[in-house]
DNA sequence: CCTACCGATCGGTAGG
DNA sequence: CCTACCGATCGGTAGG
């Protein structure tokens, strides 16, 4: 790993627990065993810190999306991909992941937009799964908003959850959540 | 409105924006049309501002779930009225839900004590309320955490929707909420 | 990767 | 509610 890529690693690990305003450069440094001044060899500053941090699990996300676009399987399926891809994001991105969820507000300039665009088309690709699955009647003709809504509460709080849980459980989740977004609790 | 509520409520917007790390006194003076100086004749410091936004709604959740164990409903009806209660409360104190959501972990001393007993206790509360739904029958026999999981994450987030929404879409949700998060979107 | 340092800004206080 | 100010700390740079 270089040493670039450390310094990401330990600022995810600090902008998770404490928020990317409330931690200093100087902290990140004393994280890694070096002066303040010695991280600006290796990144130009604390902005591009962040940005690198959420953008790159963002494109995560779109790609998943792209995979799961391009096959012909039915939109209940579909959405069974994205809740797994959401959960296997949260395993194997769970610091970045609680950046993007909690920071990304404090991103600027052209990293913002983008990242703006990038969760803005997301969405909407994912809005039309539920649309298309409510024409062929697999989903109730709800507001799809609404549905959208539950789903990505969910699913945006999964690296919550992930750190606590086994191998075991994170397996239970994958099968059980599926069925409790889309087919709900009650008997 | 006391001066020292206008502070609250606008520090709460400020911090709802922005996050509490992020937002100075001199930015919160500046927004009350006052100096940063004269804040402190109001309030002791930043920490005080952020536990009484966030202490006060945490109180307004303890109470709503009082009120909903005290009825002798269904374990369905009373998840029922919590998710109403999630709902009106994200309507009456959004920018303090948004506070409690985002920066909780900033708090300090006792207020942080008393926000994670609160906190542990609600979520305790609310377990034992799906535990009997199961026992019932009124809930399938899943994982307990996931449930309580997938239903605290949608309404911890209710607060991110209500302000885009208007109060016939608020109404619509109070009615397809429950439905989709107690009965799932598959038909 | 370090020492030394910069101007700016922070939360908060003194005293009126 | 203000002016004036405090020590501490911020993100970042110069120069080695």
């Amino acid at each position: 790993m270089t040493r670039k890529r450390q310094i990401l690693k330990t600022a995810a690990q600090l902008f998770k627990e404490r928020g990317y305003s409330a931690v200093t450069m100087r902290d990140l440094a004393a994280a890694m065993d070096m002066k303040a001044a010695s991280l600006y060899n290796h990144i130009s500053g604390k902005q591009e810190i962040l940005a690198t941090i959420i953008l790159e699990v963002a494109h995560e996300f779109t790609t998943g999306m792209d995979m799961v676009e391009e096959n012909d399987k039915s939109a209940f399926a579909k959405a069974e991909q994205l809740i797994i891809l959401h959960i296997k994001i949260a395993l194997e991105y769970t610091d970045a992941l609680a950046v993007l969820n909690t920071d990304w507000m404090h991103l600027e300039g052209a990293p913002y937009q983008e990242y703006i665009t990038l969760r803005k088309e997301y969405e909407l690709d994912f809005k039309k799964i539920l649309e298309s699955g409510i024409k062929t009647g697999e989903f109730k003709a709800m507001n799809v908003e609404t549905m959208l809504f539950n789903l990505l509460s969910t699913l945006r709080s999964i690296y919550l959850w992930i750190p606590k849980k086994s191998t075991t459980e994170v397996a239970d989740l994958k099968k059980e959540l599926p069925q409790i977004l889309l087919t709900g609790i009650s008997s």
